[in-house]
DNA sequence: TCATATATGCAACTTTGTTGCATTAAAAAT
DNA sequence: ATTTTTAATGCAACAAAGTTGCATATATGA
């Protein structure tokens, strides 16, 4: 049987938070905020189980560090699309979801291709004054 | 003055292997394999080194991790490309340069680009007999 | 071979992420 | 409303990843 899904403070809180800001959040980020209404561990532990339910996805950057952000527009719940798009600015450092097609891609012979990840890099609009 | 280059054993090293692997290495990769012939901190420094010189990229994986790899294709060492295109074997672990070219990005009104970071995640020919 | 700037090793430290276990608290069942 | 069950939390301890300062060693140009 499926593993029942529990909605407590703390998730409730990650939520709350990862919705409310404009630009994807690290567990750092996240932590920070919460100061201390719960543990550092329990933040990774939500985290991890919002990936699992599907209702949040993981963003690796380029120079490594990753984020957080919720799955609003990228699946129907049952599929959910693992492939994403998103932009960084390496001037404020936000994160945000491209709204723009994933381009295909050529892979060579016997490759197969499971999802697909790019973070595009530069200045957003606000830092782009 | 621009910083003299200089070439020493560890340097040696890691290029050696660098070169001589099929695929992209993470920093432990490479120490472990040099055990231990040179620090840990010495492999990072290394490391640093050679991307600053633009003679290898960092690879930063979808789920954060970050693999090295030298740049042979990727540029006439002028004009280097920043934009990378990787494959990771979701099996075997493996990261290789694609040949393919970045797709071109639509970036919203005021956005900058400045450079893509593409991974896609799959199997491998070998891994897909 | 000497001088000098660069690279290394080492120790210490910070940050990031993980694991085990006893306790707490949702939510379902009664 | 109370009990039961199972998932979630906090805490401590750990492991992994990355950084910094400084004294020493070494590559290269003079």
């Amino acid at each position: 049987m499926p593993k029942q899904v529990r909605n407590t403070a703390a998730k409730t809180a990650v939520i709350e938070m990862l919705n409310t800001s404009k630009t994807a959040l690290s567990h750092a980020e996240i932590y920070n905020h919460l100061q201390s209404t719960c543990d550092r561990v329990t933040v990774y532990r939500v985290l991890d189980r919002l990936i699992e339910e599907g209702a949040a996805h993981r963003i690796a950057l380029s120079d490594g560090t990753v984020k957080y952000a919720l799955c609003e527009e990228c699946g129907d719940g049952h599929h959910h699309m693992h492939s994403h798009l998103h932009f960084n600015c390496i001037q404020c450092g936000g994160v945000s979801c491209l709204e723009s097609e994933i381009p295909k891609v050529q892979l060579p012979r016997k490759f197969k291709l499971h999802d697909v990840s790019l973070v595009v890099n530069g200045i957003c609009a606000s830092c782009n004054e």
